[in-house]
DNA sequence: CGACGCTTTGACACAACTCAACAACCGTGG
DNA sequence: CCACGGTTGTTGAGTTGTGTCAAAGCGTCG
């Protein structure tokens, strides 16, 4: 994307990991091209779709959960600019998985038929888009295995690091940092802890001087020791 | 599959669910054929494999882990007779993911390039299978939010209960009970408890009256006070 | 100004973990 | 046949990580 248009959020991820041809591009671009707002706090219903339908995120933050009967909720994963959203629902409605903003943003809306045509008409970028959705399914692999086997505090410092690798990836983060609209309440959801003990262990993180949250801005102090606090390794597969 | 005659574990499993065409029962048959020995507490490994493939388990049970650098496990999943193992890694190698028998069986390996024939060819199979692995993802993310927000006594519960419909669907269970060559260890490892608390979980259901495991055999003496326990809803997302 | 959303803190309770034994069960080999 | 070691299951006592409850601080925005 040296010429500097806009093909799209989802353009922007495969580009910094492929050379994307200009006809490449192109292509996306136009997948892209329906969209839809996204605001805070609105849960996402693909009800009405005529075909089925999957969603790529092109600004603003979302959370895909899960509902308890008992009320409590289950944070699967945090879309990011350039993430499919929702590709589940594409074959099949699971009852009690969720989607909603956590800020504004912008989606848009490609018809399935439209991703199978790509994986016939451009190999390359089908397998480039089969890697980005690999890439997500380790990562919620990945968050299965912090919660199951890590303690809060590696916990919370492994999530902060994937945040900042992934963010990295599309510009939205310094080396050291990055804005992030995640209140305790949703770390807690997502991490499977409750909101005050999210608080103690954000304290315990700045008073160790590794990183700490200020009006949502979020400051890595030392990376080094938190990698090694949260056995933290790059989510990123090596690709064939 | 009226005909009796065996046309391999991911036969029999979709089966259950849509009518399968003589043809296509033959197409499944022939994708299977190609047969390799699992042995317990072996470690599965695709190095060598000229091009990508994909593993359906046709007997035994399986299970796959990630390991933490501090060396605890977290298992992600059994497949059982009929589930895709591995088909994440068509595509990229998760550097710490690993996969291994729980018990003795045998495997089928699948060309990659097999498979997407099948969605060209058979597009009714083709969907199917799309099924068939996205129940399988359901089921991942069920897990997670398990682990994130069930109480011990509640993960175990649903746990069983969501083995207990998978191996009837598959015919290895009854109404109300199933072999089950899984450990404690096993359990903890995939639940995210210790050893010992299984223990303790398994002896509180056992006095509760609620179901109970003696020598690899587990018997549900109570499903709808269990069902209630781990407030379970069934796996089984609705077509579209 | 008050209301609201979010964060912070303290005191206390409890679920789950750890350590340390011991018991039951198995197949193996003497 | 029994003795044996290895694996798996069982139990108790004590510790600790995390949850719960309650309340106060602090921005922001109408």
């Amino acid at each position: 994307m040296a010429d500097g248009k806009n093909y799209g959020a989802l353009a922007t991820k495969l580009s910094t990991f492929i050379n994307l041809s200009k006809h490449e591009l192109e292509v996306l671009a136009e997948l892209q091209s329906r969209q839809i707002r996204l605001a805070r706090g609105e849960e996402l219903t693909e009800e009405g779709q005529s075909s089925p339908t999957a969603l790529i995120l092109q600004s603003g933050w979302a959370c895909s959960y899960k509902l308890m009967p008992n009320g409590a909720r289950q944070i699967i994963r945090f879309p990011l600019p350039g993430d499919f959203m929702g590709y589940r629902s594409v074959l099949l409605r699971a009852s009690d998985h969720f989607l909603c903003g956590v800020t504004d943003g912008i989606a848009s809306v490609v018809d399935a038929r439209r991703l199978l045509d790509i994986f016939r008409s451009s190999p390359r970028l089908g397998s480039a888009l089969l890697w980005s959705v690999s890439r997500d399914e380790a990562m919620v692999v990945d968050h299965l295995a912090s919660i199951g086997r890590r303690s809060a505090q590696e916990r919370m410092a492994h999530f902060f690091l994937q945040l900042l690798e992934r963010l990295k990836l599309i510009g939205l983060a310094t080396e050291v940092g990055f804005h992030c609209p995640l209140n305790q309440y949703l770390l807690a959801d997502a991490l499977g802890l409750s909101a005050i003990h999210v608080n103690r262990v954000l304290r315990q993180l700045r008073e160790q001087n590794l990183m700490s949250i200020k009006a949502g801005e979020v400051a890595f102090h030392d990376i080094v020791t938190l990698e090694r606090l949260a056995a933290y390794r790059s989510i990123d597969p090596s690709l064939d």
